[in-house]
DNA sequence: AATGAATGAGCGTTCATTCAT
DNA sequence: GATGAATGAACGCTCATTCAT
């Protein structure tokens, strides 16, 4: 499975610079490049220190801006930390409605969307800086937020269909819960990756080791079909 | 299941105040017992505020002690934090010691096992807050914490011995994997509570309602244990 | 006595705008009133927030335009509020210079004189913010105004005329003495406006009532005409 | 007439400070004294600045303090504000009762009450920036004040004291208004000097030379005297 | 050991001003 | 001339930490 990874070009390089021009050291005065380049530093800042560990200043200065620029196009850090967390959600539910699904192999597609979370996860860390400060502040901005709480359903009814598929196909129980499934997938994904650091230590082992991560990758998968199987 | 909670006595409460003492003015009050009012202190507020929105102020008003002798017995803040991160592996692992399992009854005992996380963390999210910021700073501290990292082969020597004579005694197949499903307990249980906030606002319920709650206990043991047998 | 108040219309309205224009989504709007737009909303702003507590997007704002107009019409923050003082200036000596007075009834007319600075700070309390702040930047604008410190001498010039025919006349003694008598005069209009909060406060009375301002108005020419009349 | 001038010793010196010390760099430790240094400091900061304009690094550098330190003790800079005004209410009416006023010479002591405030600001300029700050803010700050408004009523007790006992003499009329006269009186000594600046660019003069002054100290004494006198 | 004052770096934010289109 | 993005200094205030008594 191959999972898109997160924004690692470096944020200043623009794109629309007028090539081979005279004035190649001009600043470009590009509201889209600019508020971008702030977005895209923000969200590299905040993923790595935390919304309190994050300085004004360290992101402007990534974006190779201003602090008040930040001020002008977002109003606040806590504006700027919103619009990065709700480009990750975006982000990841697109990439999941995204998986190709076979509907007639509903064991190989469960097998994907139990995956999905922990691969994704893997390759975007910053996520679960994100949604752990989100948490910590007891979800106060995502429940203001008018894109974030509409991307559950999709990706639940994604899961509901294939399950659903499967038991119709006789290989899942007909008792499956979707949303426990779902949670559960979630769990099991996010888990291994939040705390890589102290699991780590704690069982003496580099878990993100490229065997370690396919063990956990087959062995969640098998855990939920399992559990459902016939 | 019965989880001993969390610290919620008052930090000032001073049982070994002397009594009846000559000097009734005069605070009185032994080092051990101010140590202590700090360290409970600091666990409230790391655990509410994080590290970074912590304030060092926050915490010696709350313990109704002073800043600098937060310096005089630990140092720094962050050392400070270490102590209480210690303290709270120490918990979490001595309450997890202290479950009555019965040799003879494997599924029963493992059911326990399972669930034991998700009650704990349920009953003391301030480690969650803890942990959290621990693997935000990849686990600096407790690959330096000498306490710490001895903790964890207990744990999982207790799931390993009631897989084994679940296996012995023909419920559970022989080729589990004590790792796996040792992290996937704790994982099942984590997820759920960290993530309460965001989780409920996608899913548009209350998460922390206890139908919601007692639901998700045994469907996690039920997912477990159906994934293992036979 | 009938005093015109400051300018209290709307700094958008725009009477010459072109009707019927080709272009009815332009701006189309003549640079002579933008400028009077900006100078109009500085006045207001300045008036109102003191120099210091002016900002310079608040006028723009006001005046429905841009900062950079500001600087591309007047240079500065400072010299655009140079120019509001200037108007300011221009305006009160202007309208003392209109006062209809009677030349063969000098207590009379004394009696307007008298109360022209106290109503017009009354219906133009601006002024005094202006002036205040000139004042608490030691007059450095004034002192380079070209416009500015040419209209005292015509007011006084006018009481003179006044109090010398009242001398003619018999009604006052002969040793008045004009620029005194104007000090005092303005003196006695401005600081009832100017401390009007402090004063109403300390006193536990509110001066601004119409009862207290009519009491005011006769009373300093009273004062003033009973100290020089024979 | 002799009236004590503002605060003009350097904020540094620390009067207790122990001399011949070993150790004279030594920083003072005492709340009290770097509280008074801030005190003074803000005094003359936000006289010569204005409100807006004094800027705490600045109260805090001529203090020889720090920013923190006006926060520690004063919490804000509006709180710093507020009670240099108080301070500066209780130093001009503590001066004003402690006129020595002869009970047989009502007429000299009413010169001596008329001069009073003319001289008091002369010599206690700040006391205009201070209260002219209070205007623009519309009294805010005085409303609030526990101190500030119990000392109005004295000071115009004792000019209704002289007038009454004028009036009984046979020296003044029976129908002198004593808050009228009072506010008069602050009038003239009040506006001569807080526009003077303004004041003396207009009428082309030094204001401030000693001539003009004492010529303007007689003229509202003599001006407040004849207009009640009988 | 307790109490509280001192220290100084740094934080989020605002502001006047300039520049590019 | 209008529009709005860029620039960079500075501001009020907070913080972790240290020092003196």
């Amino acid at each position: 499975m191959k999972i898109k990874e997160g924004d690692k070009q470096d944020a200043t390089e623009d794109a629309n610079e007028p090539r081979g021009g005279a004035k190649p050291r001009a600043r470009q005065r590009s509201a889209k490049t600019t508020r971008d380049n702030i977005l895209r530093a923000a969200k590299k800042i905040f993923s790595k220190d935390g919304y309190e560990g994050a300085r004004v200043e360290k992101i402007s200065k990534t974006a190779k801006s201003y602090d008040s620029l930040i001020y002008y196009y977002f109003g606040s850090k806590e504006k700027l930390f919103v619009e990065v967390l709700e480009n990750a959600y975006k982000d990841i539910f697109e990439t999941e409605m995204a998986l190709e699904l076979d509907h007639d192999d509903p064991v190989g597609s469960l097998r994907k969307i139990i995956e999905f979370p922990f691969r994704y996860y893997l390759a975007n860390p910053e996520l679960i800086v994100l949604l752990g400060t989100e948490n910590l502040h007891k979800g106060k901005h995502i429940s203001k937020s008018k894109t974030a709480n509409q991307f559950a359903s999709p990706a639940i009814e994604i899961l509901d269909r294939v399950l659903r598929r499967g038991v119709e196909m006789g290989h899942f129980r007909a008792d499956v819960d979707t949303r426990n499934i779902y949670i559960a997938t979630v769990s099991l994904g996010y888990f291994y990756v939040s705390n890589r650091y102290t699991l780590s230590a704690f069982l003496n082992t580099n878990l993100m080791a490229d065997k370690e991560v396919d063990n956990w990758a087959h062995f969640i998968s098998d855990l939920v079909i399992d559990s459902i199987s016939k």
